[in-house]
DNA sequence: GTCAAGAAGTTCTGTTTTCAACCATCTCAG
DNA sequence: CTGAGATGGTTGAAAACAGAACTTCTTGAC
């Protein structure tokens, strides 16, 4: 509870600082290049993937992947003009609306997910150990229920 | 080296997305509603107060700061116009230039650094034990020196 | 019913980021 | 020397983002 970073401390968070832009740094660049896609898109994609009917709500797919409302909406715009999306209404709750999968955006999901958990792999899996990588795991579990959670 | 991820790395991997993205968020967003500074300002102010002449070449503290040259010239600028740093031009190579902190810039370093340490502590560092704060550095210093020497 | 309060999304405005083009200077092979 | 290529840094236009304002619809108290 002391008010400063002991220079241990000090370390750690540093690298932290540096892993978490640099990783995702390099995978979004290599996304990119790969199959033209933003690690934003790849994101959504996912998330629709694993959804029932391959749709979710806007604000659920907001909160979900982190992002404003704003955000989002500016996002599926994009997505919508590239077919990897589409917009559908709401017809239970007139003021909502769904992101839904297009064949396009499942194709594209398909065609990136290998290369994209290779990226991972090689830049984070692979280059801790099995217990390194799960006690990873279980920190940021934590760090990140605590977030939420306040 | 398997293709996928097994569901332990699958969730390890989303933690991971997740804290990192909660927690930059959470902290920049402290910062800038106590102080008025970005997350990107105070990086810059730490670095240069951590200098020799409390100052740097444009090309090094971009390179510390793992910024591009664009973004940390289009950050500069902001930075002179909010007073915080001014430039300086390089005797010894004259393309080059520097960015120096300025008195008003040191102080909102001063001002602003015990918040953005307790802010550090309260969601990261007193969220886990010291242990594993300490292989969570680890880690992340493994991940951070393969992403650098790739 | 009706109206206030609130929720879901979008849009608007201003700021930040990216990417490529650009200028100035330096380096060094010939 | 000289000029080709590399380096340091800035600039400008286009894309992305955040936050507030706004529209439409729902809900619940009365």
């Amino acid at each position: 509870m002391s008010g400063w970073l002991s220079p241990d401390e000090q370390r750690s968070w540093r690298a932290w600082l540096s892993a978490s832009t640099l990783l995702a740094d390099r995978l979004n660049r290599e996304l990119h290049s790969q199959h033209g896609l933003t690690g934003a898109d790849y994101e959504i994609l996912v998330r629709l993937s694993e959804s029932a009917d391959r749709r979710m709500r806007m604000s659920d797919l907001a909160a979900s992947t982190l992002a404003s409302r704003s955000r989002l909406s500016h996002q599926i715009d994009r997505m919508v003009d590239a077919g990897l999306v589409t917009r559908e209404t709401c017809s239970e709750d007139r003021r909502g609306s769904f992101a839904a999968l297009t064949d396009t955006g499942w194709d594209a999901l398909v065609q990136a997910a290998p290369d994209h958990v290779a990226s991972v792999r090689s830049h984070l899996v692979d280059v801790l150990t099995p217990e390194e990588f799960a006690a990873l795991g279980r920190a940021c579990q934590k760090v990140s229920d605590r977030l939420k959670e306040q």
